[in-house]
DNA sequence: CTATTTAATCGCCGACCTACGATAAAGAAG
DNA sequence: CTTCTTTATCGTAGGTCGGCGATTAAATAG
């Protein structure tokens, strides 16, 4: 039996269930993969497993304003976490809402 | 044993390489995907296979142009492939490039 | 040939995106 | 307290996006 509680909106996906997902969230995580720089810094969170945002700006040759922003996009779709930690904010992947996003898409 | 030389474009992907993809080409795609109303076309023209514009016109609140600078991203990102029939256009989805997508999210 | 139908393209507009430097905020170090 | 380090936010400039109506292009119908 499935517990109904902890799942408010989204329903308890059966497997065979291919009927409608929510175009607008999906295209929203879309849209925030759909720059260069930010699939780069998922692809690097992968690797890393977590880092410090100073780390980032430094493999990419942008400001650091940018990178902040681009980290931002990637939060705001939940793709990454972020915990401040010192004077320093700690980034890592959210490895539960990839695999989420991954599973939209292949009922795409 | 993996052979470092050849890599002309598209390898034919080992099971377990998660190598490299290129950000550029996977942004590109997400970028297409990040719109609802093209998630929507995509869903429907995987429904129906093959369909003529207007009828996308149809289920959509959308204007005429605007359907169609849509369907040309789509296609311009080679999700979807459209052959010219008469005065008509008809569309279909490019399962082949779906399918290539898929493979790129699952190595994210 | 002249309509009619169907799509694509153009031009316009407001909104959003992306980059940057400058500035603000907050903790660590002296 | 002051300074340094680290990050987020602000403001701005140029470019792109997303919507529309109007127009063009191409094939069919009469």
């Amino acid at each position: 039996m499935v517990d109904l509680n902890t799942l408010p909106e989204e329903e308890d996906r059966a497997p065979g269930a291919d009927d409608g997902m929510d175009p607008e969230r999906f295209a929203a995580i879309c849209k925030a993969l759909g720059h260069p720089v930010r699939v780069r810094i998922l692809e690097y969170l992968k690797k890393i497993d977590r880092c410090v945002c100073g780390e980032i700006v430094d493999i990419l040759p942008l400001a650091q304003s940018t990178v902040s922003q681009h980290l931002k996009v990637l939060k705001s779709a939940g793709l990454i976490m972020g915990e401040v930690n010192g004077p320093a904010t700690c980034y890592c992947l959210d490895r539960q809402a990839l695999a989420g996003f991954k599973a939209l898409v292949y009922r795409l």
